[in-house]
DNA sequence: GCGCCCCGCTTTTTT
DNA sequence: AGCGGGGCGC
């Protein structure tokens, strides 16, 4: 047993995971082996010292934390053991607790959890009450603070001086008040009201033997507090933690909590791992480097364990949105160059902000890279969802005025603002919860001091009844759980919810209502009581002598425990995976959501200042470790890069960090050349094999481009895009670049079937943008020539060799000699006309042109954030988009030389089977003169686009070739 | 008075 | 993608 748990580990790590001492403390920089090290220490104490499962505690600061760490002590010790173990984030342990135990101090037995929007909202509308000029996020914030440092409102009350200090406790004392009124706890309260039960009830924790706890340099006051209490009867602890990656002190994170914990416990033995298993020696030089411009921090020893190999990048760019295209090449490039050793799965973008993730989801779906966004907005944050659970929480806990306040004109009852307004501060005055005064007044019992408009009367009557309905559902049969799936359904039969959603959400209500659908899903599975205990897992806590439980059944508190724990989850990420598709995805994060995570090939985009660090953050060192944490992410390739401009066209400085003297010199200036030596030092490092040489020869002629040498080293535009910044103002700076298809009647070589073709997108596809550049490009060589000076020229002009060219190239000359774009109408973005011969300075085309940007980011992809309906999601919007339309505009023949035409949809084009694939939202129809304007349906279309496209790739590279730039379409 | 719709503005990080 | 403000219609 102890070979194989010890099996694979470092002398280091084995000896915090066999030591004796009670109180162990593992120092462990990234990618050192944390996790394993923590998990094989769970399997040791249970094995070695005999503990049980149920009897040790093991937290996390994140969900994903939680669920990963399960994951790997379940290989360790087997499902029946994992499953017994008190494993969770610090909140979702305390909830248990709570529930199990809150009766003893004072809790309401289903007390509701209070997340981010509730509080906001209290907070908000105490502000506005008492005319107060506070910012409200501020205010929620230093409430939350002092929370953290457990000072509780009424403490704060009585040690505040200032008038400024005075006004803001007056607001945490009504938040509180409100909270305590609502029965709800917010989550600061519940680790508070956790300590205060662990202080006052010490026999709850009486059984617990061994205490565990993950990232430990994340813990604030108060979560340090809940550790020494979970740990009072025993003492036996284990953390692992790194000071360099405290992120979390915007959450109050205390890093000086290692030495106060070994001030607390002198016995503490503290190890320190030093050897780095995951990244190369030229990434962690590198990161190395970042995180030593901190001179306050003490040196500390990380050793590489694998070659040097490829140094990170360090990239400049004109702007966010080019960026990102490059982001997307090199995506491109190192898949296609390593004859698919990576995988879209092995490649990781990484970001300071999740706002950052537009642009980039913008720029992969347009290429038809699947991706997949972590972090963000969550499944039950979905304005429909939401709803929903307002409605359940309200029948469960009918004192949650938030919550009544919010669902009691949605749907629409003609209950408005100012009827709302007034109950509220009525039933305020009245010292009576909302739903009590509303019910009194829509039964007749009670008289408003406001007059109540009959309609208005009639909304309230009939929200009432909903309410009652869903209670009487609820308690239908009091002998049997309480079905949640059966008070939802009541209410959204009730609510008549699908209908409201067909009305409401012209757009997107079919996505919206398999958002319900998906919800309903999850409440079928709470439903289930097996499923319940686990959720608590009830059976692990133990009843213990004095301390009555309290009567927690799967009876009636059924409901209650599932709107707590949705409170505490975030979208399940396992299941999106179990029960997924095997697609493999790049992943979009945030760089606190990937912390503890690793890929092949890590890209952090937007590093200026500003961003990161960024220009709210309160702590630059804290910025600094954020970015260590991020470039310590990669295993074999690392890119930072930065725009010269922000996606809001603002200049962006390249981030402090980075322009430090000496840090140039670990980072290449430009995205590695994939030789065969270098892939076979990726296969190295990642451990996989390594493609043969003339197999990597093959994937190499597929790119017209195989080096990072498109965009200008020194962050200045290309020629291309040099020239629409000369006056003529195209304004497209903030475009998100469409999809065009330029289809010529000639006909194909081989595209389409080249390894890594499903990722890379069809070849030949250009951007819209660099359509335009083109064109721009094109009206210059008019100018020098003096051929022409404008457009119209260009188009009158006939002549000779010009001509030739034009009719070789076809679509550019005759798209720029007879423009001919014409609006559809359109079911997602609003699509204006766009002719560039006519008044091309009058408005920026970011005006103008506006594609579908959420349904070109969403083809082929899926957000986890969708939930698990998102394949659903997909499949209904895109067979129920509306089929392309005919333009109309006729388009209108100059008699210029012309082979195509194009058409833009911002409609999706409707496609049956194939939704992995890359297809068009945008469409070009040939124009074969007799048939003009032909719109192709879009499966065809579809199915045509590898042949149309090819030559125009051709037409590309020489173009390009015109500037010297290397074209692989020449050759051939 | 009330409700609905459109527009423009802003967006740190997490439980 | 949400929120507040302004405009408009009932």
């Amino acid at each position: 047993m102890a070979g194989q748990i010890l099996s694979g580990l470092n002398s280091a790590q084995r000896d915090a995971v066999t030591s004796d001492a009670d109180v162990v403390q593992v120092l462990a920089p990234p990618g050192s082996g944390k996790t394993k090290t923590l998990t094989a220490r769970v399997a040791y104490l249970l094995a070695h010292r005999q503990l049980k499962p149920w009897n040790i505690i093991v937290c996390t600061f994140t969900v994903k934390a939680a669920t990963e760490m399960k994951e790997r002590i379940r290989k360790f010790v087997g499902d029946e053991c994992a499953k017994q173990l008190k494993l969770g984030t610090f909140h979702s342990i305390a909830l248990r607790y709570l529930k199990q135990y809150g009766v003893h101090i004072g809790l309401a037995k289903d007390f509701g959890v209070a997340d981010t929007a509730d509080s906001k909202a209290i907070v908000k509308r105490i502000i506005r009450q008492n005319d107060l000029s506070i910012d409200a996020g501020q205010a929620r914030g230093r409430i939350s603070t002092q929370k953290a440092k457990g000072i509780d409102s009424e403490q704060f009350a009585r040690t505040c001086k200032s008038t400024e200090q005075q006004e803001f406790s007056q607001i945490y004392q009504d938040y509180q008040a409100m909270l305590d009124a609502s029965e709800l706890l917010d989550y600061d309260d519940l680790l508070l009201k956790c300590c205060t039960l662990l202080r006052t009830q010490r026999q709850c924790v009486a059984n617990i033997e061994a205490l565990l706890i993950d990232e430990f340099q994340d813990t604030n006051n108060i979560q340090y507090q809940l550790m020494s209490l979970f740990a009072q009867h025993r003492n036996v602890i284990t953390i692992v933690g790194d000071p360099d990656q405290s992120i979390y002190g915007f959450r109050s994170a205390e890093i000086k909590n290692l030495s106060r914990m070994r001030e607390s416990w002198p016995d503490t033995l503290t190890i320190n791992l030093e050897e780095n298993y995951r990244s190369s020696g030229a990434i962690l030089l590198a990161a190395q480097h970042i995180i030593e411009q901190d001179e306050a921090r003490p040196p500390k020893k990380l050793q590489a364990t694998h070659a040097f190999g490829l140094r990170p990048i360090l990239r400049k760019l004109p702007h966010a949105q080019a960026e990102a295209e490059w982001l997307v090449s090199e995506v491109k490039r190192l898949q296609t160059l390593t004859g698919n050793l990576l995988q879209p799965s092995d490649f990781a973008v990484l970001l300071r902000s999740a706002a950052l993730s537009r642009v980039m989801e913008a720029a992969l779906g347009q290429a038809g890279v699947p991706y997949r966004m972590v972090g963000g907005s969550r499944f039950y944050d979905r304005v429909e969802i939401k709803l929903l659970l307002d409605y359940l929480r309200v029948i469960n806990t009918p004192t949650n005025s938030e919550a009544l306040a919010r669902i009691i004109n949605v749907p629409a009852r003609r209950v408005g603002e100012t009827t709302v307004k007034a109950l509220v501060e009525e039933a305020r005055q009245h010292r009576t919860p909302l739903w009590i005064y509303i019910k009194a007044i829509a039964q007749g019992n009670r008289r408003s001091s406001t007059r109540i408009h009959e309609t208005a009367m009639l909304g309230l009557r009939k929200f009432v009844g909903i309410i009652l309905g869903g209670r009487a559902k609820a308690e239908a049969n009091p002998s049997q759980p309480v079905a949640v799936v059966d008070v939802l359904n009541l209410v959204i039969k009730k609510l008549n919810f699908e209908k409201y959603l067909t009305e409401h959400y012209k757009e997107d209500h079919e996505s919206r209502w398999s958002n319900v659908e998906e919800l309903l899903a999850q409440a079928t599975e709470a439903s289930d009581p097996a499923r319940l205990q686990s959720l608590l897992e009830l059976s692990t806590l133990p009843a213990i002598d004095g301390v009555e439980q309290a009567e927690l059944s799967t009876k009636d508190d059924a409901l209650s425990v599932f709107l707590a724990n949705i409170a505490l989850t975030t979208t399940s990420l396992e299941k999106a995976e179990a029960d997924g598709e095997k697609v493999s995805q790049l992943t979009i994060s945030t760089i606190h959501a990937a912390k503890g995570l690793e890929w092949p090939v890590v890209f952090i985009p937007a590093c200026y200042d500003g961003s990161i660090p960024h220009s709210r953050a309160e702590d630059n060192d804290e910025e600094r470790r954020l970015l260590y944490v991020g470039m310590t992410r990669a295993q074999a390739v690392l890119y930072l890069s930065s725009p010269a401009r922000n996606s809001q066209r603002e200049e962006a400085v390249q981030s402090t960090f980075l322009n430090q003297p000496g840090v140039i010199s670990f980072f290449e200036e430009h995205g590695p050349s994939i030789s065969f030596a270098a892939t076979k030092g990726l296969a190295t490092t990642l451990g996989r094999d390594c493609p043969t040489q003339s197999e990597l020869e093959t994937c190499k002629k597929i790119l017209d481009r195989d080096e990072d040498n498109y965009w200008p080293l020194n962050g200045e535009a290309p020629f291309t895009e040099l020239a629409k910044a000369d006056g003529i103002g195209f304004g497209m700076q903030n475009m998100q670049p469409a999809t065009v298809f330029i289809s010529t009647n000639t006909t194909m070589q081989q595209a389409a079937n080249f390894p890594g073709a499903g990722l890379a997108s069809a070849p030949g596809f250009t951007s819209l943008k660099t359509r335009f550049e083109e064109a721009r490009e094109e009206l210059s060589l008019a100018q020098v020539d003096k051929r022409a000076k404008s457009a119209k020229v260009i188009e009158g002009d006939k002549s000779k060799g010009r001509k030739r060219q034009i009719e070789g190239q076809g679509s550019i000359a005759t798209f720029f000699g007879k423009p001919t774009l014409v609006k559809q109408s359109s079911s997602v973005g609003s699509l204006g006309s766009m002719d560039p011969t006519d008044d091309l300075v009058s408005e920026p085309l970011s005006k103008r042109l506006r594609p579908p940007l959420q349904d070109v980011a969403n083809r082929g992809s899926e957000r986890i954030r969708t939930g698990q309906g998102r394949r659903n999601l997909l499949q209904h919007k895109v067979r129920n988009a509306p089929l392309l339309q005919r333009p109309s505009t006729r388009v209108e023949d100059s008699g210029a030389p012309c082979s195509a035409y194009m058409f833009l949809s911002s409609s999706p084009t409707r496609q049956e089977e194939d939704l992995t694939a890359a297809e068009p939202s945008y469409e070009v129809v040939r124009d074969d003169r007799e048939d003009a304007a032909q719109v192709r349906s879009a499966t065809t279309f579809h199915t045509t686009t590898m042949q149309k496209i090819a030559p125009q790739r051709k037409t590309l590279g020489m173009r390009r070739s015109l500037q010297g730039w290397s074209a692989r379409g020449d050759k051939n």
